[in-house]
DNA sequence: GCAAATATAATAGTATTACTATCAATATTG
DNA sequence: CAATATTGATAGTAATACTATTATATTTGC
């Protein structure tokens, strides 16, 4: 994979930012310290004014790339999404099986993540992280309507389609691939925070890994 | 059910709140609606300046309840599991048949949820709807281990583990029970929020209800 | 290599948020 | 009816979430 990606480049919709972060130093600075940021303090915490201090940069040309710490979030998503998407193809093409297409996806999806060496500013291991404990925000606002009509949340729902066309592949019969995709990615990175915050309440832990329970869950819902 | 939960007094842990809001008319007020308004402009928006003009009460004096809005939040939801667990139990009680049993749970747990007459100054609908936009709020913030550690989601965790229960006796060579339980309670709100928002990931709807999804999905996994 | 255009930094300022403190007024209770 | 507790009103602080303006760099196009 390392070779294919090599000169990666991340669509995300124009409308999430002010100005592409991805058009000056300055611009990837933002993305790369606040991913960091962010898994430091949490999203909650995190402003643009600290955000500033850490790049030694002014609040004020922060705000020239995004609006509020919010877009900013969505554009993070965004990006981990879109890398998710080509992980995703890469991992399945030229696999026939269905079953073994599925299963990749699966694993792609579910699995904890290692830094992509490809991508300079952008560490994925923290971005999973902040995925982790952060993404569903991204959503649970009281303009997430207005802002999927904007197409915010477009490659986040090309995500679970893909895995949903690769579970019609599998049992065509089943009715509920759109729901069982969208539950094997949002509820393994919730079983990802229960691993790290709430072990009482899941069982997957350091020996046995979500992957596994999300392989076997979606080998007996479809057989 | 009506009669019995007559004299519903839901119990939170003490540590929630400055002063129980059970015990007077303005704390009553204060929760019946912080509801409503969070409901109507949504958790970030929310502010206890707000709630105090919509009650026609001061600011400082809601302050006399909760330290801040995240700790209400956290209030809400508590009694919002507690009043699920009472119905888990009553529910279930009685109820021989282990396959029964846990479709009642599950079918408690994933329902939309209807207005409990018994609670007079609770709209448990509404709750409800909070609950499905806001609950994971509550355990993603930077505080979460050490809330956990002061028992603020021991109830929330009850309520899964009541379903572990029942999942065990279903079939005990399951080896992912816990993280069965927890992706129905917690998976459940987020179909319910997609129904809503992204109807285009979940195949929930006015026909084809959650529960349904769930039930299917449990039954096939522990067969 | 320089002028024009663009990007960034510095500063200041506003409205709102998230509180805390104090004291007066009102209700409750013993 | 006095003591106590509760609530309301007011004021104040520090931080947040911005916007606007102007000065200073930096880049680019010729």
């Amino acid at each position: 994979m390392n070779s294919i990606l090599s000169n990666l480049k991340i669509q995300v919709n124009e409308k999430i930012y002010v100005k592409d972060p991805e058009t000056s130093p300055l611009g990837k600075k933002i993305i790369q310290q606040s991913i960091l940021l962010i898994d430091e303090i949490g999203f909650d915490n995190f402003t643009f004014k600290k955000l500033g201090e850490k790049i030694g940069s002014n609040e004020s040309s922060i705000y020239r790339y995004f609006e509020n710490k919010h877009k900013l979030l969505v554009y993070l998503s965004s990006w981990y999404w879109s890398w998710m998407e080509y992980k995703l193809v890469f991992a399945t093409t030229n696999i026939l099986d269905p079953s073994e297409k599925l299963d990749k996806a699966i694993t792609i999806v579910t699995e904890k993540v290692t830094d992509d060496v490809n991508t300079e500013h952008i560490n994925e291991s923290i971005l999973n992280k902040i995925i982790i404990a952060e993404f569903t925000k991204t959503l649970q606002t009281k303009e997430v309507d207005q802002e999927n009509k904007e197409g915010f949340f477009l490659i986040y729902k090309r995500v679970i389609n893909r895995i949903v066309g690769f579970i019609n592949e599998v049992n065509p019969e089943y009715p509920f691939s759109k729901s069982l995709a969208s539950t094997i990615v949002v509820g393994s990175l919730h079983q990802h925070f229960l691993t790290e915050h709430l072990k009482t309440i899941t069982d997957c832990n350091e020996y046995v890994s979500t992957t596994q329970f999300y392989l076997n869950l979606t080998k007996n819902v479809l057989r």
